[in-house]
DNA sequence: TGTTAGCACTCACGAGTGCGGAGTGCTAGT
DNA sequence: ACTAGCACTCCGCACTCGTGAGTGCTAACA
C-alpha cells in the first residue's frame, strides 16, 4: 500500500520529467496525477525515495529528477508497453516491404526507427553463419589479379580481389574454379573450413600457391563476422535537446562514429530477452554515460541473428521507444524471412 | 597600393576571425599583423570595405565579421594554398595504401579527410560509366527467385535478386546465361542497351516472360547511377562549435543524413576547377546557408569521375581545407588507378 | 501510524542597474 | 594620405534583490 504508493510517484515523476526535462516538485505531481493525497505525503515519500537513491535533486530548493536506478526501476516494474497504433504498424509494414535487397532493408529499416522514436538508431547486419554455399565464381581481371564471389543460398553476395604474384593461368584458375565448386556446393559455411583443410592436395605442386591464396580467402570469406557491420541514422535527432542534453553531444556523436562501439552498444543485449534496455552508466562505453540504449534482436525463422536498437538520452520515453524497437524487430525478421 | 592595403585588412580580418570566432576590431588588427599603419586608418579602409559588402558588424560598436563575399574574395584572391607537411601527406600515403576493396578506400578516405580537416567529410563513389562487363551471372535460389551478378573488369560486383511469376526453369536459366554471357562479355557498359534491344528476338515464345525480366533488370544495372552513393562521417566535428555554430546544428545534421543533398553538394562543382569552394549562401542546400562546402573531383586515370569535399562553418580555414581535400583527391585517384 | 497543514528556510532565476571597455565615426591636424 | 584625439554607442559582466517554487520539520489530526 505505502510501497505502492511510493511506486506510482516514482512513475509520476519519470513521467513528467521525461515529458518536461525540469525537475518536478511534490505540488506539480499532485496537481497532474491524481494521487489523492497531500503534496506533504508526497514529500515523505520523495525522500524516501531519495534515500533510496531513486531519485536526486539537482540542488537544494529544487525539484526532483529520477537517477539511473530511478529509471532502471520504472523501466522494469512500472512501465506498461505502449503498443504502436495500428496505422503506424501498417506504414512499417508498407515501408520496409518495398525493400529489394539486404542493404536497402538496413537503410529502411535504420531511418524508420530513427523516424519512429525520434531518436538514433542503429541496426546491425544479420549473421550469415548458417548461410551454406549456392554458387561460387572465380574470374581473372588482369594477369595477376582475379576476383572471388561467393553466392549464398540467402542470395548474399560477398566478394573478394586477390592479387598473385605470379601470372595466373587461364586453365588451372578454371580447373580450381570447377573442384571448388563441387566441393562446396551447398555446404553450410560452418562446415567449409574442414572442407579446404583437404582440399589442395589434389593438385599439382606447381598450382599450389595460386591454390593456397583461393583457399585462404574463400576461408576469411565464410569465417569474417560480416554481422559486425552497424547502420546508423538519426543522429540529428541528438542536437534537439539543446542544452537539455547532457553535457556536450560531440563525444556521443564520436562515439557513434566507431563501429566498434555500435558493437558493443548493441553486442551485450541479454540472450533472449525480447527487449533490453541500459540505462546510463549501465552501459558499456564511457562516453554515453548518460544515454540509454534500447535494443531487441531480431531474427529470420526461428534463430536470433543480430540486434537492433535506439540510444537517446537517459530521459527518454522508454515505454514508446520499447514498443518500437520491439515492433521493427519482429517486422525486419519477417521481412527478411519472405527474402 | 591603397587596393592593397584594404586587401590586406580583408585578408586579416578573416585570418583573425577564423582563429578566435569573434568579431575582429581595428585595434587588434594592428596590433596582431605589422600592417605599418594605425588603427584609425584601418578604420577608414573598414569602412570601405563594409560598403562594398565585404564585412558587417554585428552591432554598432562592435569589431567586424566577415560576410560570405568577404570570405568569397579571400578565397579567390587571398590564400595561398597552405601545403601540407610532409609527414601529413606520408600518413595519407600509407592509410590509403592499406585499402582492400572499394568500399574500403572509401571508407577510409572519408575517415582520413575528416580527421585532417576536422570537419564533417564526404566522399562520392566513382561512376562506373566506363566499366565493361566481365561477366554475368544467373542463379536460382528457389524455384521463383534468382539472383544476377555482373561483375565489371574494374572488379566491381553489382547484384540484383528477381522475382518471377511464374517458377523457372533451370534449363531455360542456363541458356539464357550463356547466351547472356557471349552477347555482353567485355562490353562497355554504354553499348548495353542497345546490345539488349535485340536480344530476347533468339528466345521462343515461352521463355519470353523470363527473358524480359532478366534483361530489364541488367538494363537496371548497368544505367543506375552507382555513383549516387555518398559517404559521410566526422559529423562528430559539427559539434566542436557550441554556441558559435550559426544556429543549431540539427538542420544541418538532417540535411547531410539525405543522399540527395549529399549529392547536390558534391555534384554541382565546377568542371575543371581543381578545387571548388562554396560559401554560405552560394551553396545550394536552404538548410545549409551559414556553412562552406570545399570539394574537388578526382578521378582514376586521366578522366576525372567522382567528388569529394568537406562541410564546414563559413569561418573555416579555408586555406588548410582547400590543401587537404586537393591532397587527398589526389591520392585516391592514385589508389584506385593501382587497384 | 500514516496523513495533513503550517511554517521557516533555501536557493535558482529573472529583472533591473551601473559601469568598464572595446569599438566606432568624425574632425582637425600633420 | 595618414594620424591623433575625442565624443559616443552599446555589449557584456557583475551585482543586487525580490520572487517563487520547493523543501524539511513539527505539530495536529483521523
Amino acid at each position: 500500500m505505502l510501497e505502492d504508493r511510493r511506486l506510482a510517484v516514482l512513475r509520476a515523476i519519470v513521467e513528467d520529467y521525461v515529458a518536461t526535462h525540469e525537475p518536478v516538485g511534490s505540488k506539480a505531481l499532485v496537481e497532474r496525477h491524481n494521487l489523492g493525497v497531500s503534496p506533504a505525503t508526497i514529500r515523505n515519500d520523495m525522500a524516501a525515495l531519495e534515500d533510496e537513491g531513486y531519485i536526486a535533486q539537482p540542488h537544494t530548493s529544487a525539484g526532483r529528477v529520477p537517477t539511473d536506478l530511478g529509471y532502471r526501476l520504472f523501466v522494469d516494474r512500472l512501465s506498461g508497453v505502449k503498443p504502436l497504433s495500428s496505422p503506424e504498424r501498417r506504414a512499417i509494414q508498407e515501408f520496409l516491404d518495398s525493400s529489394v535487397d539486404l542493404d536497402d532493408v538496413m537503410v529502411r529499416t535504420v531511418r524508420l526507427l530513427a523516424q519512429i522514436t525520434r531518436q538514433v538508431a542503429l541496426v546491425q547486419y544479420p549473421t550469415l553463419s548458417r548461410s551454406s554455399v549456392r554458387h561460387i565464381e572465380l574470374i581473372a581481371l588482369s594477369t595477376t589479379r582475379l576476383i572471388m564471389v561467393l553466392i549464398t543460398d540467402s542470395g548474399r553476395v560477398e566478394q573478394r580481389t586477390i592479387e598473385c604474384a605470379a601470372p595466373i593461368s587461364e586453365i588451372a584458375l578454371g580447373d580450381i574454379r570447377a573442384r571448388l565448386l563441387v566441393a562446396v556446393s551447398a555446404q553450410p559455411f560452418s562446415s567449409i573450413p574442414e572442407i579446404l583443410s583437404t582440399f589442395s592436395g589434389q593438385f599439382p605442386a606447381e598450382m599450389q600457391p595460386l591454390v593456397t591464396i583461393i583457399q585462404a580467402t574463400l576461408l576469411d570469406a565464410v569465417t569474417e563476422r560480416i554481422d559486425e557491420r552497424v547502420v546508423l541514422g538519426g543522429t540529428a535527432h541528438l542536437a534537439r535537446y539543446g542544452d537539455a542534453f547532457p553535457l556536450s553531444i560531440q563525444p556521443v556523436l564520436e562515439a557513434l562514429e566507431e563501429q566498434v562501439v555500435l558493437l558493443r552498444l548493441l553486442g551485450e543485449s541479454s540472450s533472449n530477452a525480447s527487449v533490453t534496455v541500459r540505462i546510463g552508466h549501465e552501459n558499456p562505453v564511457e562516453a554515453m554515460e548518460s544515454t540509454s540504449v534500447v535494443t531487441a534482436r531480431y531474427g529470420s525463422g526461428d534463430s536470433t541473428v543480430a540486434s537492433l536498437g535506439v540510444v537517446g538520452p537517459t530521459h527518454m520515453d522508454y515505454a514508446g521507444n520499447i514498443a518500437a524497437v520491439q515492433a521493427v524487430a519482429q517486422y525486419v525478421g519477417r521481412i527478411l524471412d519472405e527474402q
